[in-house]
DNA sequence: ATGAGTCCTG
DNA sequence: CAGGACTCAT
C-alpha cells in the first residue's frame, strides 16, 4: 500500500515527462479560426492587420485561404515550372548566381577567388546533367573548384567562356517567362559577368576546394552545347505539359475565386441584418466596403481571372501565369486597401475605432475559442464522467438555484455580463455580442456561470465544523444527492477563493447545455454580483495597499480555476486524440486570461510570471492535496471509491479551505466540493488501479477535472473592479 | 535569445 | 510561496 509519499516519489518520477502546455496555443488559434470560418472573425481579423501583413496574408484572410493557397501553389508551380525547364531561370537561382558571383569578385584575397577557368573541367565530365537545380548550380557556382595542375588553363578559359555563354543564352531564354525588368537585369549581369570572366585567374587551390569541386563535377555537363539542346528539347515538352497544368490550375483557382466571391457576399447579407442600430461589426464594416465598390470589386476579381478567356490563357506563358498570380494579389491589395479606406471613414464618422475593433476582434475569437473548447469539454465529460451511472449531479442545479441569489434583473448583472469572458466551462456570450453596443439577447440569457465566490451570508453564523465528516465516510447529509437539503452552502463557512469548476460542470455537462454558452434554461441564473464584491470586499480591503491592481488579490480566489483551465487545457490536445471532435481543442494561457480580466492592470513580465507563479502553486498544491488524501483513503481500507464524500467537514476541504481562504473571506461555492470529490475519486481510482505507475498519470486526472472547471467571475474582469467591490 | 509555463526543491 | 532548472516555442 503506497503512503502519500509516493507522491514525491512520482512527482520526481515524472520531471522530466511533463507536458509543456504552453505549446500549440497559436496553432490551435489559427485552425480554430478556420474552423470556425466566421467571417466575423476573419473579417475582422483583416481589417484589424490588414495594413501590417503581407499582402499574401491580406488576401487569405480576405478572401479565405483557399484562394491564397490557389494561389501559392500557382506561384510555386509557376517557379517550379521554371525550374523544371531551366534552373537557370530561377530567378532564386539567378540571384545566387549573381550573387555568388559578385562574392567572388568582390574578394580580395586571390586565395579565396574562385578558380573561374576551373570550371569548364565538369563540362568533360558531366553527361548533361540539365534538370538539377545542383548541377546547375554547379555548373555556374563560381564556388566550384577543382584542381587544375594538370589542365590547360587557356583551354579551359576558352571552354568555360563558351559555357558561360550558352548558360547566359539558357538563362535568358528561361527569363523571357518572366517579367521583362528581371530578365533584362539578370541579362545585363549576366553579359557583365562574361565580360569580366577573362580578368579572373586561379593561383591556388585548397584542398577542401578540390574535394567540393570533385563531388560537383559529376553532375556538370560535358557538353554544354550538347545538354543545352537536349534541354531544349526535353524542356519544350515539359513546357506544354507545364503549360497545360498551369491553365489548369488557373482555371481551377477561377473558380474557386468566384466561389469565394459569392460566398463573401452571401456573408454580407446574411450579416447586414445583425449590423443594424448603429453596431457595426468588423463583419458589416467590410461587408459594406465590399457592396460600396461592389462593381469594381467585381471587375477586379473578375476581370483579371474570371473574365480571361481560355484562349488567352492558353496563350499564356508560364511567366503570364505568374503574372496572373501576381495581378490577383495586387487585386487583393487594392481591396484591402479600399477595405482599409471605408473603415478609415466609418472610424471619422465615429461610428467604430481600431481599438475597439482590436478589442471586439479578440473577444470574438476568445468566444469562438472557448465555444469550441467547451464543446470538446463536453464530450469529454458526457463521455468519460458521466458514463457511469450518474450520480445524483443533477440534484445540484435546483439547490444551487435555491443557494444562490439569482438577480437577473440585477442592473450590474448585464453589464458585467456584456463584458463576461468565461474560461474552463466556458460560456461566452455570442461572439456577436462582443461588437460594441450589441445587446444581450435577453435579459434572461444566462451566460455566464457561477461565480467563484459568493459572499458569505449576512448571517454570519459558521457552521460547526464538525470533525467527524472525513473521507471515506459518508456523511448523509453532505452526499451530493442531498445537498438540495444541505443548508452548508448557505452556511458562512463556505468561502473557497478558488476556482469553482463543477460550478459549470453540473449544469453544463450534466444537463448537457449547449457547448456556446449557457442558454437561458439551462444556465443557473445569473449570479448576484452584490454577493461576490461583498464577499471580495472583504478580501480588498484588508489589502489596501494592492488597491490599484486587484489581480494580486485575486490569484487566491482565481487561481486554481485558472491553474486548472491552465494546466488541464493544455491536455486537451491530447484529447484531442482521443474526441471526434478533435479538430476544436483550445488551450489558454495564463497570461492571456490575466490580460482579458485584469484589463486595468498593467502587465509586465514581472507581474505576468509573478501571476503565473502562484496559480501553479495553487493548482500544484491543490492536486497534492488530493493525491494526498486519495492514498490516505486507500491506506484507511476505503475500498469503493463511492465512499469518498468530500463534505465541508472532511480533512480534505479544510487543508484546502486553510491554505486558500484562510481567514474564509469568501464563501466557497457548493459547487467546489463536487469537484473536489470528483479529483479525489480520479485519484482513487487512479491509484487503486495502479494507473499511478505512469509517470504521467496525473495528467489523466488533470483532463478530467479541467473540464470541472468554472469560470473566472466576471467581476474580475471590470475596469473598475476594485471600486465596486469596494462600494459594495 | 527570450518568454511562457511547468516541475522540483527548500 | 519563491527560486531556479528545465522544456518548448517563437
Amino acid at each position: 500500500m503506497p503512503d502519500h509519499d509516493t507522491e514525491f516519489h512520482l512527482n520526481r518520477q515524472t520531471k522530466r515527462r511533463r507536458v509543456d502546455i504552453g505549446v500549440k496555443r497559436i496553432l490551435l488559434l489559427s485552425s480554430l479560426l478556420r474552423a470556425a470560418k466566421s467571417t466575423v472573425i476573419i473579417d475582422a481579423m483583416n481589417s484589424h492587420h490588414s495594413k501590417k501583413q503581407d499582402v499574401l496574408e491580406c488576401q487569405e484572410a480576405q478572401l479565405g485561404e483557399a484562394k491564397s493557397d490557389v494561389l501559392r501553389k500557382l506561384l510555386k508551380s509557376g517557379s517550379s515550372y521554371e525550374d523544371n525547364i531551366i534552373h537557370f531561370s530561377s530567378a532564386t537561382i539567378i540571384t545566387k548566381l549573381l550573387k555568388s558571383n559578385k562574392a567572388t569578385r568582390g574578394t580580395g584575397s586571390r586565395e579565396s577567388v574562385i578558380p573561374r577557368n576551373a570550371e569548364p573541367e565538369p563540362l568533360q565530365k558531366d553527361t548533361c546533367s540539365n534538370s538539377s537545380q545542383e548541377s546547375a548550380e554547379a555548373y555556374l557556382s563560381p564556388l566550384g573548384k577543382i584542381s587544375l595542375n594538370h589542365l590547360d588553363s587557356e583551354r579551359l578559359n576558352e571552354e568555360y567562356l563558351q559555357a558561360k555563354r550558352a548558360r547566359v543564352e539558357n538563362i535568358i531564354r528561361g527569363m523571357n517567362h518572366l517579367p521583362n525588368v528581371m530578365a533584362t537585369s539578370v541579362e545585363k549581369d549576366c553579359e557583365r559577368e562574361l565580360e569580366g570572366e577573362t580578368e579572373i585567374t586561379v593561383q591556388s587551390f585548397s584542398p577542401r576546394e578540390s574535394n567540393r569541386e570533385n563531388k560537383r563535377k559529376q553532375k556538370l555537363p560535358q557538353q554544354q552545347q550538347h545538354s543545352f539542346q537536349q534541354l531544349v528539347s526535353t524542356h519544350k515538352e515539359q513546357k506544354v505539359e507545364e503549360r497545360r497544368q498551369l491553365k489548369l490550375q488557373l482555371e481551377d483557382m477561377q473558380k474557386q475565386l468566384r466561389q469565394l466571391q459569392e460566398k463573401f457576399f452571401q456573408i454580407y447579407d446574411s450579416t447586414d441584418s445583425e449590423a443594424d442600430g448603429g453596431n457595426l461589426s468588423e463583419d458589416s464594416v467590410r461587408s459594406d466596403g465590399m457592396l460600396g465598390d461592389d462593381s469594381m470589386n467585381e471587375h477586379l476579381i473578375q476581370n483579371s481571372v474570371a473574365d480571361r478567356s481560355d484562349n488567352e490563357m492558353a496563350d499564356l506563358g508560364p511567366g503570364c501565369f505568374l503574372d496572373e498570380a501576381k495581378a490577383l494579389l495586387r487585386e487583393q491589395a487594392l481591396l484591402d486597401g479600399k477595405m482599409a479606406k471605408h473603415e478609415g471613414s466609418l472610424r471619422s464618422k465615429g461610428l467604430m475605432s481600431l481599438h475597439e475593433v482590436g478589442k471586439h476582434l479578440a473577444e470574438t475569437l476568445k468566444q469562438e475559442l472557448n465555444s469550441a473548447m467547451s464543446q470538446v469539454v463536453d464530450i469529454y465529460v458526457d463521455m468519460n464522467v458521466f458514463s457511469k451511472p450518474p450520480r445524483p449531479l443533477l440534484q445540484v442545479f435546483p439547490s444551487l438555484e435555491d443557494h444562490f441569489v439569482f438577480n437577473r434583473n440585477n442592473p450590474d448583472f448585464h453589464t458585467a455580463n456584456q463584458r463576461l469572458q468565461c474560461f474552463g466551462n466556458v460560456i461566452f456570450p455570442s461572439p456577436l455580442d462582443s461588437f460594441v453596443g450589441v445587446p444581450l439577447p435577453c435579459a434572461n440569457d444566462q451566460t455566464e456561470a457561477l461565480p467563484l465566490v459568493v459572499r458569505k451570508s449576512a448571517s454570519e453564523h459558521h457552521q460547526s465544523s464538525d470533525p467527524g465528516a472525513q473521507i471515506g465516510h459518508p456523511h448523509p447529509s453532505l452526499h451530493p444527492s442531498s445537498l438540495s437539503e444541505n443548508t452548508g452552502f448557505i452556511s458562512p463557512s463556505f468561502r473557497h477563493p478558488f476556482s469553482l469548476p463543477l460550478a459549470g460542470y453540473s449544469f453544463q455537462s450534466t444537463l448537457g447545455a449547449s457547448s456556446t454558452g449557457y442558454s437561458s434554461k439551462d444556465s443557473p441564473g445569473s449570479m448576484d454580483l452584490s454577493r461576490e464584491t461583498t464577499s471580495l470586499r472583504t478580501k480588498m480591503a484588508s489589502s489596501q495597499h494592492l488597491i490599484r491592481s486587484c489581480s494580486p488579490v485575486l490569484p487566491g480566489s482565481t487561481a486554481d480555476g485558472l491553474s486548472l483551465i491552465r494546466s488541464e487545457c493544455g491536455d486537451l490536445q491530447d484529447m484531442s486524440d482521443i474526441s471526434p471532435y478533435s479538430g476544436s481543442t483550445i488551450s489558454f494561457s495564463y497570461s492571456s486570461m490575466l490580460k482579458m480580466y485584469f484589463c486595468d492592470v498593467k502587465f509586465n513580465r514581472c507581474i505576468t510570471s509573478q501571476l503565473i507563479k502562484w496559480f501553479s502553486n495553487f493548482r500544484e498544491f491543490y492536486y497534492i492535496q488530493m493525491e494526498k488524501f486519495a492514498r490516505q483513503a486507500i491506506n484507511d481500507g476505503v475500498a469503493a471509491v463511492d465512499d469518498i464524500i468530500v463534505s465541508h467537514e472532511s480533512e480534505l476541504y479544510k487543508v484546502l479551505n486553510m491554505h486558500y481562504n484562510k481567514a474564509n473571506d469568501f464563501e466557497v461555492p457548493e459547487s467546489f466540493l463536487e469537484v473536489a470529490q470528483i479529483t479525489l475519486h480520479e485519484f482513487f481510482s487512479a491509484i487503486v488501479a495502479s494507473r499511478d505507475v505512469d509517470p504521467s498519470w496525473k495528467k489523466a486526472i488533470y483532463k478530467v477535472i479541467c473540464k470541472l472547471d468554472s469560470e473566472v467571475p466576471q467581476i474580475f474582469k471590470s475596469a473598475n473592479c476594485v471600486q465596486e467591490l469596494l462600494q459594495e
